[in-house]
DNA sequence: TGACAAGCGGAATCCAGGTTCCGTAACGTC
DNA sequence: GACGTTACGGAACCTGGATTCCGCTTGTCA
């Protein structure tokens, strides 16, 4: 799904749509185990059609997470304007957590953020990192945040997170795990 | 692998046990997705041995989940024992993740705990949920723990700990993990 | 509207892993 | 040490799912 040179007929281009908006439907409710065949199928296409466009299973997960981890880089941009120092990596943390929230395969991604590399999301990761970098300085210059927080503990922490929407039943739970640790960050 | 009435032939013990202790270095060093002919081969056996005793990959498993889990459960009660009240949560938490952090396979266990039901784990289980519940209720007592925290958080909070032994890099950045997440507890 | 490249569908193929089968071999008891 | 069990080994089998192939269809452009 790279850039190709000439564009696509038009019924491709329909065809396209309605497999990614497929696939995005199907990772989302039943994880990376989503059938390629059930994927097609929803979209209305033959499995031919589907690979012709993502040659693997594997290109396809990843445009997906791809599109997904930019919306998720955007938001922290977003928090970034936030007044308070503190609401800022709260709001952050929060809307990062809805952001997975309804996105099974997502969730599975971020939690392997880091050790997995995907590809094509280098540039928004460091840009991600850096936004994060300076919400918690901020919060931590104004004296709202323990002082030995680190950008790394926030990847982490979110991992946490995570998982507990991922493995455990109530899919709310989370924002309480969330409070809890937001306690725990607080000078 | 339940209670048979005849005692097994000696050879026959003795490959149970290479079996076991082959599943247990396996599963631990490469998840539930090691493969039942390596450890077939691993223990010096043939796959066809390995299946008498236990007729499915799963049935292996759970054998192994319930040893694991009887030892983590275990864990609790020897914490129960610790003069102080927050010393002992804290402690508990501890321990319990490092009975965790080598093995893979139980990691992924132990984050599944609440929406899957292993199979005869269950008096252990309870008989853990009410140790942690006395310990949280100690530490409250004692005020040394926040009022509002319940028993369902240990199993989220671990779960979200196990997570990042799990999905992260380092084996040891867990405890920091931990770490942040006691402050929050704190009264 | 004819030619052809670009697309399409979906049966057939591949493959990894779990599971079964059965001819042999090793206990343990009389 | 002979016999009936119980075990053993490992090749063959099965299955679910990804991926390939190819004859047929449909845009697009002159």
């Amino acid at each position: 799904m790279t850039t190709d040179i000439r564009p696509l007929r038009a019924d491709a281009r329909r065809n396209l749509e309605r497999i990614l908006a497929s696939a995005r439907a199907l990772f989302a409710e039943r994880g990376p185990g989503a059938q390629m065949e059930d994927i097609a199928a929803h979209a209305g296409v033959g499995i031919g059609t589907l690979y012709r466009r993502f040659p693997t299973k594997e290109a396809l997960v990843t445009e997906l997470v791809r599109e997904r981890f930019q919306e998720f880089a955007g938001i922290a941009a977003e928090c970034e304007d936030i007044e308070g120092p503190y609401d800022a990596l709260a709001t952050m943390m929060r809307r990062h957590g809805e952001a997975v929230e309804h996105d099974i395969a997502f969730q599975l991604a971020m939690m392997q953020l880091n050790e997995f590399e995907w590809q094509g999301i280098e540039d928004d990761k460091a840009a991600l990192n850096a936004v994060v970098s300076r919400i918690i300085e901020r919060a931590q210059a104004a004296g709202e945040v323990r002082d030995d927080l680190k950008v790394e503990d926030y990847g982490m922490v979110m991992c946490g997170i995570t998982a507990t929407m991922h493995f455990m039943s109530g899919t709310h739970e989370w924002r309480r795990h969330l409070d809890l640790i937001l306690a725990g960050l607080r000078a």
